[in-house]
DNA sequence: GTGGTCTAGACCACT
DNA sequence: GTGGTCTAGACCACG
């Protein structure tokens, strides 16, 4: 479910935050869904608590998720979650250096689209 | 040419590395061309010499660029770069994270193919 | 431990790197162990923290060590390290050149068999 | 009969240097052979005459070769070439490095002497 | 002229 | 605390 990789060079916090961004897109998190504590999490994932807590604050700040006091915290709707500008035009530009990647290790245009086709985004069933 | 934004949170080094590999595919750049010295390219994007210095000796490594002592840096032949299977795997791993961002930023899979043709790769020429 | 001469016309961070390596064949840096912080072994070795941190990236490049943000930087497994068959070929090209230096200066295969025994090299208990 | 590679990191007055150390090694360079002069050389090899004749100057420096004003430079006697402890000492710490180098990608010491046997280095007819 | 190495000291993100 | 990046400025070997 959460593939945490401590050796990775992306942060730690991230790999959460795009593992429940993920969940979500593949609704096996919903809409009210209640998100284990920050404890838990840290727990089963084996780190520190803290970096638990940056990553909710994160994934609060960008309004996916929303905590009620004493509760928890759970999975927003999606249509409380704004489109992000500054997010999007950070993700083109990623998207882009990872084309010219691609290309410099010998994928065509056709072979990325077909890359992209296998990733199933679950698109059909889509966020709106 | 170098568009290098020192406020980016990508590292000045790899803009340039970036910025060279992107001129490479858009053949502006073609096998055998001299490179800026260090020292010029430092005082073009006014960085640290050290800074362009990173960069290079990361771009010859990779076998994008080659050096000949006291005269400069080249650009490789296109068929001196090997494939590096552990890149290409950090790239696709890469390409599917941003993938699922952009969905979550609203993005279809048609409209992300629409990015990726809007890059312009000069794949046309391929590589290879 | 650590024998880095200043004087050499190698350099430091190469020295640092192979002294590293050479513990690891000894066994005395065994898989998982922690290697001293850049800032430690900066001091302990009386040179810049730079200088290290091109050394432990270096070896970080190699497989050889792995570091965890925010923690440190430890010796890989042995069967994390991937043969590398380019370093390889210019492994064996300096072995070649040395020989060829060693029979210059006097030496006969014999006594060049002599030095390596002499190198203790902890082949005994084996890599892998 | 002289590899030299302007793109290796070994200088290329040095790769002169062990080209010829070569050539007197597998006695296809005997005593009082005539060297070809600086500039023939130069145009042979391509390269800047300054290099060869940095090349040129070392070896007479460590009496491999010696000089006759307006006749040219020919290879020393055997006897001639004193053992030269400095070079022996950083010689053997090379052999030690790449043996250390060599058991780190794989080998054991009976594939280092295999490698060795296989240089072919000539010490039957040998020196002295 | 070129790139390679090193120092001194700084700031940053991550844990 | 950790490693990663960057600047400013220096010295060196090579061609």
């Amino acid at each position: 479910m959460f593939n945490i990789n401590i050796m990775s060079d992306k942060p730690i916090y991230e790999q959460i935050i795009d593992s429940i961004k993920e969940l979500s897109l593949k609704h096996i998190l919903k809409p009210d869904d209640k998100l284990p504590s920050v404890r838990q999490m840290a727990s089963m994932l084996s780190v520190n608590p803290n970096t638990v807590s940056k990553a909710y604050q994160e994934l609060e700040r960008q309004k996916i998720i929303y905590t009620v006091r004493g509760r928890g915290t759970f999975m927003s709707a999606y249509s409380e979650r704004p489109i992000d500008y500054e997010r999007l035009e950070k993700a083109l530009e990623g998207l882009r250096n990872i084309c010219v990647e691609l290309v410099h290790l010998g994928y065509d245009k056709n072979k990325i689209y077909e890359e992209i086709d296998k990733i199933q985004l679950g698109i059909e069933g889509g966020i709106k």
